[in-house]
DNA sequence: TTGAAAGCGCTAACAG
DNA sequence: CTGTTAGCGCTTTCAA
């Protein structure tokens, strides 16, 4: 902030830019002009350092190559953009230890906030628990951590996977399997508890060898799958936790000729815009990804305007839709 | 960096947890207790504030929700953290004018460099060029603007182009449609030129009528495409250069019942996953996203790692690969 | 309404 | 090998 010395002091300008009441409208007109003529912008660095905050909020997710996670950023993004903060992106690819370097370099200072969907293999808490002590405010969306107090943005799982459930025994499947990737994600277990009760609340007993959770290491997983849809009794309908799996699902069939729906029937959740291509097309339950990125953005950004950072320990769901296509059908 | 003065000076500290080669074994053995047991992190603003740069880069796009740019950052951001780099997203959902804000703020020093798809709208260079007068390094992907002389990580979109028409001309195709959103960017104009090329080149006049420019107002394109496929004569190919425009095409001929491929064949640029489920499934071009990203990112990383920030003009062509699948057939 | 001074937390340059 | 000093560019008192 040095050109500007020609006329004014260095707060004088500094103010004025910030358009505070305390300076005449004339110095400001004299000051902007300046700035569009020298092409000036203040250095966010030395802004933030300080006032401590850095007007940017860090968002750590497991991939961003699944369109529930790429169209929850683009909610982010969204209320971001207009609130005027930035957005760093963190992948951690399911690994827990990143998730956890992660989280320690917040503590730095580097964000004002956190939006957080954690990985498949977090169990530990300590890590997120040390951040907020530090006094960073932290919200999950989708993959929550039920023990820690704080926001948690997320959509009915359990509901969603109980309709899914129902509608395939409506149909007349007898026999049910449910795919997943992990039995500790919260989201996971609300999913599989809707599958349960649904099986019960309508006769069926919970068969354990129904249950199918894969370990994502793609090859296994098929042969794993290919596997369970060969021995008899065969199972005549399905239910995909995860959008990754009813590919998986799709892939397998088409390997074994097991027609869709005929043989079995299909259900995901999923937020593929292309589901209503598939062959055939996919019923989905299909989550409001954008919504809740946008929600857990407002929720956050909301936080980080008062004085004390505080996040109410509440959930925000936002509920999703089941979407009936051809892949299930009586 | 305070509560460690218990023994030593802020330099010695400072130089300490950079491990610095002038600090003995011993007392770096001390400071990194210390560190751990208070949960010690540098300040990465006051850090930047005094070392002017941010060991950030910024990475400008239009959309997230598009498998490509998805991959895209995958590739960016393993580089990014293999290499101790923080990424911002911005998103300018082809807006030309926020294009130019997020740049302008870039002048600010938030980022050391730049990662830029340019928008469908852009067709100055102005903002571009200040940014990089300032000697803000700033890579092109995919969507470059060949007037800037900077690295541009692109693929071979002319050949693929050349090589999807050819294909859809040896299955017999007559009368091809080429869809697009831009006549601008000159990534579609390249594709514009295989096409163009690769019929003239089997001796097929090109047909201006055949080549239709969206306007991404979702529900007038979907009318426009419905008008020119029932529009006699008839259409029996279509090289669609963009994912979102394959859907439509299968949208539209679901509903006026043109069968694919029987009553015409389809081959789109796409890098869904799902492709090869669609119904039926869906030839593709498809773009090494993530490799691209990844290129692009090391470039840049490799620049901001020199004293003088230099950014070769060249280019660096990563081909795609044309999947065959059952939306083209003889 | 403006300005002088102090300092955010770190690091580079230079001494010792 | 360790310490001293002087800022990086901004914002915040507080005084004028």
């Amino acid at each position: 902030m040095l050109a500007k010395e020609l006329q004014l002091s260095v707060a004088t300008i500094s103010k004025a830019i910030r358009d505070s009441h305390e300076i005449s409208d004339k110095t400001k007109l004299r000051v902007n002009a300046l700035v569009e003529k020298l092409n000036y912008v203040p250095n966010p660095y030395a802004s933030s350092l300080r006032r401590r905050n850095s007007k940017t909020i860090g968002v750590v997710i497991p991939e961003v190559t699944d369109s529930f996670f790429a169209q929850a950023i683009n909610g982010i993004e969204s209320v971001a953009q207009e609130k005027g903060y930035h957005v760093l992106i963190y992948l951690t690819h399911e690994s827990f230890e990143k998730e956890k370097m992660i989280l320690k370099d917040f503590e730095s200072g580097r964000v004002d906030g956190v939006l957080l969907s954690v990985t498949r293999e977090t169990t530990q808490i300590s890590h997120i628990e040390e951040l907020m002590r530090m006094g960073v405010p932290l919200a999950f969306f989708d993959r929550v951590l039920e023990e820690i107090e704080t926001t948690k943005i997320i959509t009915n799982d359990y509901e969603s996977a109980y309709l899914a459930t129902k509608h395939l025994i409506k149909k007349g499947c007898k026999k049910i399997l449910f795919l997943s990737f992990s039995n500790i994600l919260c989201i996971s277990s609300k999913r599989l508890s809707g599958y349960k009760n649904a099986l019960l609340d309508h006769g069926i007993k919970v068969n354990d060898s129904d249950i199918i959770t894969f370990s994502n290491e793609s090859k296994t997983d098929y042969l794993l799958l290919k596997k369970k849809l060969k021995s008899p009794p065969r199972a005549d309908g399905i239910l995909a936790s995860v959008e990754k799996l009813a590919i998986t699902v799709y892939q397998a069939c088409a390997d074994l000729r097991i027609n869709i729906p005929g043989d079995v029937q299909v259900i995901s959740f999923s937020n593929l815009d292309s589901a209503s291509f598939l062959n055939p097309p996919l019923t989905t339950i299909s989550q409001p990804a954008f919504e809740i990125g946008k929600a857990a953005a407002a929720v956050l950004v909301k936080a980080l305007g008062r004085k004390k950072f505080e996040l109410q320990n509440e959930e925000i769901t936002i509920p999703s839709a089941m979407v009936v296509r051809k892949s299930t059908r009586g």
